[in-house]
DNA sequence: CGATGGGTTGACATACTTCAACATCAGTGG
DNA sequence: CCACTGATGTTGAAGTATGTCAACCCATCG
């Protein structure tokens, strides 16, 4: 069966039948490309279809009205985009592509048919979702309680696990589309003071992040620095044989 | 059937047959009780089970090394409790009940065993999950994009909204245990800028919050002052007939 | 009756924001 | 080939929201 990054990341936790892979395949509908910076998913929009992630990175976010913005959270290839607008009916955030990026299309008729009939993928599904929102979770832990230095360090840390779990990168070194100015609205600071931080982090020997890519200096020290607990990304074995 | 919060809940979502609601049903084991501010779940835990949150309040939390600590969301009843720990083999966050709670058990294989044999229940448990993960996010822009003030009265706007739709209150005027210590463990403030900042918004005729009872002086004036819109709370009728 | 938990208030400290200026680079049109 | 523009990054100075520390009040409960 087809080896998408998708159906990779679930089996990792339900060893799915190669019926039930099929049905999974069955999903990817029409491929399409968006440009970066151009959203795909409006805040508000009914009726949305949910997309699967094949290559490049995006993000979602929810806009104030006074123009401030709160990135939630970044997408990379194998992630699900809109799952929930799908779940509930309507979008409650804007996607925006960070790159170009590619997705293949999922119909929401089709995602409800398939848990009707592969009860197992929907369980598949309800752990990716789980697992998407521990991440949702540690980053309101760290705009709530770490300081800026902090924050980021925790934040480029998980990046580099989310990344090197995918083959994307080592964790101690990736590349990174991400401009100051995402960082800053993912962090919940300033621009100006993301720089700041960058350089401190840089200062202090612990991580260097430039010209699009991230290095930690001294991965053990940052670790250490931030409280870094990677659990809430490690598979503990599929839940479901 | 029987008539309990999460049944009525997830009903909501998923026109659930007498069948699939006598699965729901058979999944409630045992009875417990848990005192106020003793955890019944701990970070780091394994092989934990789920519980459904009968009467009382109980708050999910992070703890980090330095005694700080994160709540991340409270629970009311009709809500799960652990539900993530089940499905990712492991705790991420602790739970401690903020009153004295009472709680239905249910064992991981139990519900398992239900989405396998049920798959419109999985997919209603799939939509109630969504739903908190869109709490957490509102919760995490209240945290990254609000100040202190626009936080607190978004925050208790949501609250009000959440008991309303259970029956525990109207959402301009409703009972609520929290100390001030849990609100600043929630909005990633001090307890003593809590004070301070519920004294300014009923200073400023919004919301009055003593004696264990929040009250909306002006409800239209704190929806406007901190941009409160609850789509992401309302049933936008059942996704699957 | 003292201890404890919750709430209230003031004085002071600080982490972060805002504003402003400037550097660099890629793209674009003349 | 150059001038111009827009996006991104960098740095300093000044302002402000929030944190910290400390004192005190009140109710409850053993």
């Amino acid at each position: 069966m087809t080896d998408s990054p998708l159906s990779r990341k679930l089996a990792t936790f339900v060893a799915l039948s190669d019926t039930e892979l099929a049905v999974l395949d069955s999903l990817h509908k029409r491929r399409r490309i968006f440009v970066a910076g151009r959203d795909l998913v409006l805040q508000g929009q009914t009726e949305q279809a949910a997309y699967i992630l094949c290559s490049g990175w995006a993000c979602s976010n929810k806009l104030l009205q006074d123009g401030q913005r709160q990135i939630v959270d970044f997408q990379i290839p194998g992630d699900f985009l809109g799952l929930r607008s799908v779940l509930l009916h309507i979008s409650d955030h804007s996607i925006e592509p960070v790159t170009d990026i590619e997705v293949t299309e999922i119909l929401a008729s089709d995602l409800l048919d398939a848990f009707a009939h592969t009860p197992r993928l929907a369980t598949a599904v309800l752990w990716a979702a789980s697992r998407d929102e521990a991440m949702v979770v540690e980053h309101l832990v760290d705009v709530g309680r770490r300081n800026a230095a902090e924050r980021m360090a925790h934040f480029l840390l998980e990046l580099g696990a989310r990344l090197s779990l995918v083959g994307m990168g080592e964790k101690a070194s990736f590349a990174c589309p991400l401009t100051q100015y995402h960082l800053a609205d993912a962090l919940g600071l300033s621009a100006v003071h993301i720089n700041r931080v960058l350089r401190q982090l840089r200062e202090a020997g612990m991580v260097t992040f430039r010209d699009g890519r991230v290095t930690f200096d001294n991965y053990e020290k940052a670790c250490a620095f931030t409280q870094f607990d990677p659990t809430y990304l490690d598979q503990h074995g599929p839940l479901l044989k």
